[in-house]
DNA sequence: TCTCTGCTCAC
DNA sequence: CAAGTGAGCAGAGAC
């Protein structure tokens, strides 16, 4: 081995010997030419990696101005919230103490004896606790409010303008190709990929999101119930394929399903239970927590999942087949062979052993979909380069993408995105694709 | 200064 | 026990 240069050479130190591998030896091993791994490798992660470069070099713009707006209205309210809330409790304490806060409201003003603890013994406080205990007390509402507040103001509104860089006037993330399990990237530094949407208040914070200048405007493309879609096309179930082969609204046809009623017959609650049951589908979901989210009885929460699994025989045959095979194997796989290996799939712990089966279960789901818009990133770069465009790619947000895009490539590139998106993969159901343009990011959604 | 905990934002 | 993947913030305590 003295012959080979050492940076080609990998050491292992084990209990009695000193092994000495060539590097090219073990890549080899690890990644035989051919293997899916291999493939995964060549033609997606590592042509992805000058595709986000440019990304992050080439940065978002924001209007600091509309966050130092949202700023003074925020501290006003939260200011008028700690006022009342130091008053409702009697004795002053930090709100965003989560211990503290315990103390005040089950302790202190006893609202409940009925109180949940944390792991760690003390008391748990979290939306969905204090949500329930809405009605017991007036603080309840206000610290579920001040909560809500502080998190926008703390994470977002008084960070992000912080992070402008003074070269270029735009946030520039990094994104982190190596970090989740699933192959899904991840952001940093901001994290972009997990700005406000739900709440009307939080939404307003995608208004500072603008384009490079008047003559550009921000294009948002995003898959339409893409991890649906894909666990109909690897479950090859009948139902969920001809749902989605048919371009149904898929809620509306799994509730006319579960519900036993003619599509148009589906009411506004039926279709919103079944979205969630389709939601808890994706991540072995179970009667508890479905009745959770749903807030009705487990009883009535098991029947509704009975009822899902009689109509789509297929797809509970493939989650089956999934974790035996994890078990068999010991990983599972997405659509382009990417594995997540599974270790506690055989613990003998039932809780362990829970995490990894949901794991199996959720592993394949959201890693192709994270095969998927890699791929189509990839494209969409080469596209854009090749076409001559002045558009450029600013943002991945797992089954979304925007664009800054010159008004007059505007139709083009949305025909451009949409078309390589969609066309990805070809799978057993379509792929379909919304695309929407706007002078913010909200406004492009 | 570092790490852990609890909480909350996104998909 | 119970719903997957992440990141960031403030509090709290160890060092």
């Amino acid at each position: 081995m003295a012959d080979i240069p050492p940076e080609e050479v990998v050491n292992y130190a084990c209990e009695d010997a000193d092994i000495t591998l060539r590097l090219a030896d073990v890549f080899e091993a690890r990644m035989p030419a051919g293997s899916p791994e291999r493939h995964i490798l060549e033609e997606v992660e590592m042509p992805l990696v000058p595709v986000l470069a440019d990304m992050e070099m080439e940065g978002v713009r924001l209007d600091v101005d509309v966050l130092g707006a949202m700023a003074e209205g925020l501290k006003e309210d939260l200011r008028k919230l700690t006022e009342s809330i130091q008053a409702h409790a009697g004795v002053p304490f930090s709100i965003d103490s989560p211990r503290q806060l315990g103390e005040v409201l089950f302790d202190h003003l006893a609202i409940t004896d009925k109180a949940k603890k944390t792991k760690t013994g003390q008391y748990a406080t979290g939306e969905d606790v204090l949500q329930k205990l809405v009605d017991t007390h007036p603080i309840v509402a206000e610290v579920l409010e001040y909560r809500q507040l502080n998190k926008l103001l703390s994470t977002y509104v008084r960070p992000l303008p912080e992070l402008v860089d003074p070269e270029t006037g735009r946030i520039h993330t990094q994104y982190m190709q190596a970090v989740a399990a699933t192959g899904r990237l991840s952001s940093t530094q901001p994290n972009l990929q997990n700005i406000p949407i739900r709440t009307k208040r939080g939404r307003e914070i995608r208004k500072a999101f603008v384009p490079r200048d008047a003559n550009h405007v921000l294009l948002a493309a995003d898959y339409s119930q893409v991890e649906l879609r894909i666990v109909a096309a690897l479950s090859g179930d009948r139902g969920l394929c001809t749902a989605f082969l048919e371009g149904a609204d898929i809620h509306t046809a799994t509730a006319a399903k579960v519900f036993g009623v003619p599509a148009e017959e589906v009411d506004r609650g039926q279709r919103s239970q079944a979205k969630a049951v389709n939601f808890g589908i994706l991540y072995g979901q179970g009667a508890f927590g479905l009745a959770e989210t749903l807030k009705i009885p487990r009883r009535e929460a098991k029947g509704i999942i009975e009822a899902y699994f009689a109509e789509f025989a297929d797809l509970k045959a493939y989650q089956t087949r999934v974790v035996e095979e994890a078990k068999e194997n010991g990983y599972v796989e997405t659509v382009l062979g990417r594995k997540r290996w599974l270790p506690d799939i055989t613990s003998a712990n039932a809780v362990v052993r829970g995490f990894a089966e949901r794991n199996a279960i959720n592993a394949p789901i959201q890693g192709s979909a994270a095969d998927i818009i890699k791929i189509a990133m990839v494209h969409i770069h080469r596209a854009l380069d090749e076409g001559g465009f002045k558009a450029r790619m600013i943002l991945q947000v797992h089954d979304e993408l925007v664009f800054d895009v010159p008004t007059d490539e505007v139709e083009a590139v949305r025909e451009l995105v949409c078309s390589h998106m969609e066309r990805a993969v070809e799978l057993a159901v379509p792929l379909e694709v919304e695309a929407q343009t706007g002078q913010d990011w909200l406004e492009a959604h």
